[in-house]
DNA sequence: TGCAGGCATGTCATTCTTGACATATAGTAT
DNA sequence: ATACTATATGTCAAGAATGACATGCCTGCA
């Protein structure tokens, strides 16, 4: 596993030693999880990228700050739905969301 | 637009002269719906590719072939976690979703 | 020091999604 | 015709996601 993803992982309380292996995590699950985490990296470097505060984005998604925070947190509160929207407002076609979805991630055997 | 898309399209309700310009679709909105018709295409394709019935897939998702049906048909009713949910169990990889998901639509002017 | 802006996190009522069920249609075989 | 299988579509109670709000933590700055 990639050292900055696991950190921000760890950050977040998923044990990684062996990401789901540790706790009963399916692969599926992990799979979700990861695609979720990538996404949200792409949508705060997007929203960085444009000077945005998290309020101001979250105007342009008739939502609030703190569900922006929690966006860009992976928190499992937040669907993959809501994710993809919040990069479409950023401008992000489906073609760069592709891109963030397939990030590679590496094995951990 | 390809038109063997504009033809799905056209059949779940929506007009196709011009995709979203004919009913008050936000741009935003219809780069969600491709985004969502092409997972559903996606799901199809590997549901049949493995020979499985609407209704084995759904006892592996623990859901119910009426609403694999709905995902097949990119229903309103269903979201993209649930289409991706559904990828992932027949074996896509994050890298699988987003060729899916990015497609080329080819840009109807 | 106090104050403001930006971000994180918990809670909660409302809204949306889901699985389950009923029912309909179409194809195939007996 | 009857029966069976696969798929489509509507409805709805239960559960999940959402937006809003409160509040706390920093950092910078007057």
């Amino acid at each position: 596993m990639e050292r900055g993803k696991q950190k921000r992982l760890e950050a977040r309380g998923w044990r990684v030693g062996s990401v789901g292996t540790f706790l009963k995590l399916s692969p599926e699950e992990v799979a979700l999880v990861e695609m979720k985490v990538n996404l949200s990296q792409s949508l705060r470097a997007r929203r960085e990228a444009r000077g945005l505060s998290q309020l101001a984005l979250a105007k342009q998604l008739r939502s609030s700050q703190s569900r922006v925070a929690k966006m860009e947190a992976a928190d499992r509160t937040v669907s993959i739905d809501l994710l993809i929207r919040g990069l479409v407002i950023l401008g992000a076609k489906p073609r760069d969301i592709a891109r963030a979805l397939g990030r590679e991630t590496g094995a951990a055997a």
